[in-house]
DNA sequence: GTGAAAGCGCTAACAG
DNA sequence: CTGTTAGCGCTTTCAC
């Protein structure tokens, strides 16, 4: 295996069928201009040979590479995997996103990329340049960094920005986050609950105050005050706790808090817990993510669950989408090619035991 | 941006060096015969205009693809990931394998593939036409398959066989299977447990069997007796309570178990339960794997922590020095490891609250 | 409808 | 030490 070449390749099936190269190019193909006998003869003789044709090859003659890369935040995500805290939304990305791009003939790449970083271009320049992936998917907070969304308009890489709501570039797809907030504080209320407090997620993501904007509408809705119920934290556990430290310390404490992840809302729990509140009797607990955490935690938690799977499965048809009309899209437009609807991925709140009525 | 094209080619960084795309290439894949001071100059125009080598291309001459295929099962894989109960082993794959990756500019592919079937060597052989991947990591129960290993020893892709003792092609790395069920067994022999009974794995695993017999061995060695204390599931939840009631049936029943795998171990505990029995007080139980859902039992179980990351990294590193031979790049050689010693990853006990002493 | 050419970006094999 | 010459396997023009 000195110089490895392809065992079989368009050559041989050419021979084998009796047509020229480019005949066999067609059939792979799927293009027109080809007698269906022929196309049949052809097709015959690749499965005869079991011939698959080679994505570098064909990427080198500007077509496809059939390359989809999702990209994640380098240091959240590798925190999460040293953490070992059950924390799947790679999982559940590789669920939606892998077997969907499977079902197109396409490969899903991961990719971490530093968000804070003066080098984000650098870094997503040399991937694009090295794989060449068709199509582009960001995960927050990637995806309303303006820094990476104008390098990938520049570069015209067709890119899913998932958790976003603009529509400046690229394709949005919402987790409806403001939606969400609203389900979780809606439930809180038909419990009969008046002092919901909530915790934020960090400012670098805008998710963060699309849930804020939802439990604020919710709240607003029944008439309830939000004063002196907000307050945030970092996604981190610690900065959980000190967020629902400084929450519960009040008199007038709240009866129930949403945490906007399962990090913060276990810390929730146990900083609850410690205070002598029973959950849910004395504080009704919802959290977002509704990673497995919190089917262990005791009680199980009343989760915002926002499906992963689905978004990443959305994502890649979505892009699939965008290249099927031009093998590429022809130049680089201001704006986008089409004023779709904003796809919004609908989440569900899932009951378990952190609520309680309140009379 | 019609024809997607590499913005900036060896061509463009030739031009700007004034130099030929061939001393390019050499600086590019840092091999010898370049004076130092076209070195610097070509490296000066590669940075300044930002260039990255097409990995496409630099398939097609016939050098490698910069891209490693890690296989795993199918059924088992997709069934963890939407059971959503936390199973971490991709993630861990990822963490040890991308990363180690990274740091020598190759990449890691994801692919699942079907171990009962009989077109495993066409799912195979299509992913290894389309990606032309420099090596592959195999993963239970695929490491042991031979339908699987002799194909891939036939195409000549390096291979590393993960959780596989095997010396007889491809290269192995063992997870110390037989080690870790000693360890586990000889840690409830110093509390002193003498009925240590042992929930085996399915029998297409390989390790299953090294498990038992390292349970066996520290057994004998003990000079205890095993008779009815072994069972086996098939690592589901269902089949793990259906091996601890048969366990714990007799009136004679064991002080501990130790099953192969979390899930197992999981439904050993509810089993306990049940039965009235206390853990660790009249049951202790050593649980395999060290997924996160151990920690959220109660009590929190010990368990066998066999590093899938470090695995994955070792592996990693073993196809990459196994490439070596070939003229091709590297940057600093940090002592690869032996390619022709059984390379074992060691296992450590996580002591937990699921053992206690016994008389 | 089909086939013959001309590369895509890069590297191996030879020159010089 | 460096440059030149062929391709790698495939898809595009463009002929027929």
């Amino acid at each position: 295996m000195a110089r490895r070449k392809q065992a079989v390749t368009i050559r041989h099936v050419a021979a084998e069928a009796g047509v020229s190269l480019q005949t066999v190019s067609r059939v792979i193909n799927n293009e027109a201009n080809v007698r269906a006998e022929t196309k049949e003869r052809v097709q015959a003789a690749i499965d005869r040979l079991g011939y698959v044709p080679s994505i570098a090859a064909q990427r080198m003659s500007g077509s496809r590479s059939y390359l989809i890369l999702a990209v994640n935040d380098r240091t959240r995500t590798i925190a999460d995997w040293q953490a070992r805290q059950g924390t799947d939304w790679v999982d559940q990305m590789m669920l939606g996103g892998m077997l969907k791009c499977a079902e197109h003939g396409y490969r899903m790449i991961f990719e971490l990329v530093d968000t804070h970083s003066d080098h984000v271009e650098r870094e997503l320049g040399a991937a694009i340049a090295a794989l060449q992936p068709d199509g582009i998917i960001l995960t927050p907070p990637h995806s309303d960094n303006p820094q990476i969304v104008d390098f990938l308009c520049e570069h015209g890489v067709p890119f899913v920005r998932i958790g976003s709501q603009r529509q400046d570039h690229g394709i949005p797809v919402s987790m409806d986050d403001e939606g969400s907030a609203r389900i979780a504080t809606n439930h809180l209320i038909a419990h009969g609950h008046r002092r919901i407090g909530f915790i934020a997620g960090p400012s670098d993501y805008e998710l963060s105050g699309w849930r804020v904007d939802g439990w604020r509408a919710a709240m607003a809705a029944a008439g309830l005050d939000t004063a002196g119920l907000l307050d945030a934290g970092d996604f981190s556990h610690a900065s959980g706790r000190a967020a629902a430290l400084r929450l519960l310390d009040p008199p007038e404490r709240p009866t129930a808090i949403i945490a906007s992840n399962d990090q913060m809302a276990v810390a929730t729990l146990e900083v609850a817990r410690e205070l002598g509140l029973v959950v849910p009797d004395d504080l009704s607990i919802i959290s977002f993510d509704n990673t497995p955490i919190v089917q262990f935690a005791q009680p199980p938690l009343t989760a915002i669950d926002q499906s992963i799977a689905a978004t990443a499965s959305l994502a890649v048809e979505l892009i699939i989408a965008s290249l099927k009309g031009d093998p590429a899209p022809d130049q680089s437009p201001p704006e986008p090619p089409q004023p779709d609807q904003l796809h919004v991925v609908p989440a569900t709140l899932i009951p378990r035991a952190s609520v309680a009525a309140r009379g």
